[in-house]
DNA sequence: TCATACCGTAACAGATCCGTCATGACCGGC
DNA sequence: GCCGGTCATGACGGATCTGTTACGGTATGA
């Protein structure tokens, strides 16, 4: 199942390795990929062509990525991009997301993460902006209000359960990685290695359950939960 | 201190003496009144005129103020509506707010209470629509992300006491009512003979003052709070 | 088929949040 | 100036929310 459209795909990565990695992932996810090995290449090309999103390392020779990055947004260019970096402390995200990146994404990752990852900051990037709520067959997820309706009814959520279901939501049919749950839902950016995320998603399945929502919150091995509309 | 303008009030009431007191309380605060006794008299005058805003009996002779409310809402006339309502039922309240009014007021009821109430639906009437955020002089509420910050410093504040400080930023300047902070912040609609507003203000004002943040919450005696700007 | 890692859920414990109460200060009216 | 009501605040206890652990089930790959 490919829910979501073929993208094209900008990778600037001088490792070849790496590089070939990252394309033969989103080749297998039926995506274009365009490769770069440097700065200045990676600039030329999004000169001449348009891509959907680009995937930049942050450690580049020469122009570094952050600094492509904050040339890019300086010249206005506002195609979402997916940082790669291999530091991982909190303060490289934090100027990784200032110099204007999407998302980011630590070395080394899974290629389902990268995957997860850039499909969320493509469809977020073109979603309308900033909604209030999230509405999704029958089911009203009001951000303001923290609320959750089924039908007129409201469904009784915590607070994390709220959280929780709102990233599920957000990208409704695709995958949510467990590390991106952490950090948005809980703001880890490491894994606690307890059950945290499984015990709530479990909770929240009962509930939703129990007042007759039919989604199903589908596990997908190894990467982490997707939620799926019952027709 | 009028920090409100002067309003142009639409006062629908059958009752002389209510509508004197009413009328007396509004000229008070510096507003113009128009009294009209019966639901259809109003309808003309409304019709003839424009007002700020009505206040309206929900019981009338012939024509009941639900019924006009109806009318109105149904040629899509817009003017905010505060209702006046003698049964202080749950169901009364939706079937208010179900028609279309803006707001409610049980009988029987202070003049401050009016006023506050009247001057909020104005005010949230004629501000732009639903913003996610509340700003003023430093201080950002950002109501999706429930988080306070004054000078990009985050200050933690207790789900309660973020209400609490909604309810104050959007009436700033103004008092808001005991009666509507019961009832917008905790869902009452009765008092529940506690301290429980003087209580979660004064952590509320506390945390606010340990955080260096230049707001006074003042108690306004027999009314509510009103939240002030240091200059 | 078996071993292993992953996932689901119940039970427990701690932290946090919240409402109540008691006490004392303050304010306003008489 | 005194009295009564209003408001401020600290302390306490309970409810709720949350994270951990443990254990059982299930899928996956060797």
């Amino acid at each position: 199942m490919d829910g979501a459209p073929a993208l094209r795909i900008l990778v600037v990565e001088d490792d070849p390795e790496l590089a070939a990695f990252i394309a033969a992932g989103l080749d297998r996810a039926g995506h274009a990929v365009v490769l770069a090995g440097s700065g200045e290449e990676a600039d030329g090309l999004a000169d001449a062509r348009d891509f959907d999103a680009v995937i930049l390392d942050r450690m580049l020779p020469g122009m570094t990525g952050l600094d492509l990055l904050r040339q890019w947004r300086g010249q206005g260019r506002r195609t979402p991009v997916l940082l790669l970096t291999a530091l991982d402390g909190i303060d490289d995200r934090v100027e990784g997301l200032d110099a204007g990146a999407d998302d980011h994404v630590g070395k080394p990752f899974a290629i389902n993460e990268l995957l997860a990852r850039l499909h969320a900051i493509v469809r977020r990037t073109q979603a309308p902006e900033a909604a209030a709520r999230i509405e999704q067959g029958g089911l009203v997820l009001d951000l303001l209000r923290r609320q959750l309706r089924y039908k007129g009814r409201l469904v009784a959520l915590q607070p994390r359960e709220m959280r929780l279901l709102e990233e599920l939501m957000r990208q409704s049919g695709e995958a949510v990685t467990r590390a991106m749950l952490l950090e948005r839902v809980w703001g880890f950016t490491f894994d606690p290695q307890t059950s945290i995320v499984e015990t709530h998603m479990s909770r929240l399945r009962t509930k939703l359950a129990d007042s007759g929502v039919p989604v199903a919150i589908e596990a997908v091995r190894n990467v982490g939960y997707r939620l799926v509309l019952h027709e």
